[in-house]
DNA sequence: CGACAGTATGTTGTTGACAATCTATGAAAG
DNA sequence: CTTTCATAGATTGTCAACAACATACTGTCG
């Protein structure tokens, strides 16, 4: 019931959420998959109860989809997927970043140093999961800062989706994490001068330049049921 | 199991979920109240399960506050909440009326039209919930036409509280019905224009003004648990 | 009299089995 | 070959009972 390496006090529903999500992050469930909730509940020694509550929870993710009468599906993300991820992401980043950038304390300040830090260190070459999981972790502390709870929870629900492009850009484009570190050094130092403006023009450089390489990736155009 | 007047043919859980946020909406329950999963059950006379359900979904909704083991308690909204709210909604209207006034089709626009002609007709003396209701259905054409699946769902999200606030506003300024039919004419004759960048500001105008009126209310500046 | 530990109570969390409902598949009839 | 219908499979909804947990209460000790 406690696999060892997940979650150890979480409720069951999280538990499931973090194995599911994982098995999608890493190919094992393939997009279109059907998801039968007797089976996830055998393989996973779980009751229904939980894993209804979980993908439930994933579905507004968007990391499935759920039909009535019919299951769950994993998402095959689109083209339009990338568009809409993006678009999203960049109208709350910017709200993040105006709020960020005149509530950053020094923890926050210290935090973001360590991550460039971290950032710089593996410049040369990374895997591409550990070069996502700091991109992340820069952007956590932005919406954290932000104290912002609403937007905290919309950062969360398309969270691990831009985990999932950002992996595919880094790994179609290795040179990625040098960028990486510029772009968020500047972030930080423009950040951490208290200018709603500044952050918000500064937001949306990082957005449009990110964007810019996602868009260039094949994706399905659409979906084939 | 159907009271007639709310929910025909939807999931048990939907139709908790319409029931307990009307109650809220109403006033029947009061902001902090203790739900419980047994009482609701018995007393809609449906099994804890799709009570359950309804209660994540209202939680997703910042209606209520589920506490592990504690139960769920219906939310008191404070100040910062009409900040979150409104700032949240702010940001992703914006990118809803840029994407909409180039996706606009006959069809939304008619729709719009029809909207504005029944804010016109009950300008005078209009139940606050008939404004309210108008009031929304205007902006969910605009995130209809905006053809963006995860912005409607963060729209949903805040919906439910948006009308909240606008019942207060609306209660607290008697005339604001005329207002509001003035603003949102001007609003649609900018986003018929087709051009994203005036769609955006004149978004940015529309909220400005609404904030200020709502940060005049006098709103429980903290919880109290 | 106040602080603390242990217990009692109530609520949520979880389970497994069953009934009801719906979708999709394939066979039979026109 | 198309349409209709029946069946199989899956999910949703239901239920009763147990486990886990948080809080409040109670009694003891300082």
């Amino acid at each position: 019931m406690n696999p060892l390496g997940t979650a150890p006090r979480a409720t069951l529903a999280e538990y499931v959420v973090g194995v599911i999500r994982d098995e999608i992050a890493r190919g094992e469930l393939r997009p279109g998959e059907h998801l039968r909730e007797t089976e996830l509940a055998a393989a996973l020694d779980v009751s229904r109860g939980p894993v209804r509550e979980a993908l439930a929870i994933l579905e507004s993710e968007g990391q499935v989809e759920i039909r009535r009468h019919r299951g769950a599906f994993v998402s095959v993300l689109t083209q339009k997927d990338v568009e809409e991820v993006h678009t999203l992401r960049a109208a709350i980043e910017v709200l993040a970043a105006e709020r960020a950038t005149v509530r950053l304390s020094k923890a926050h300040l210290t935090e973001l140093d360590r991550i460039l830090a971290a950032m710089k260190n593996t410049s040369g070459a990374v895997a591409p999961e550990e070069a996502v999981r700091l991109d992340l972790a820069f952007h956590d502390v932005l919406y954290d800062a932000a104290d912002h709870a609403r937007l905290r929870r919309v950062w969360a629900s398309i969270r691990s989706q831009v985990a999932f492009f950002l992996h595919v850009r880094n790994v179609n484009f290795p040179d990625f994490p040098t960028v990486g570190h510029v772009e968020h050094l500047e972030l930080r130092t423009v950040l951490s001068q208290g200018d709603p403006v500044a952050a918000r023009v500064a937001v949306e450089k990082h957005m449009t330049g990110s964007f810019a390489r996602l868009s260039r990736l094949e994706l399905p155009s659409d979906v084939a049921g």
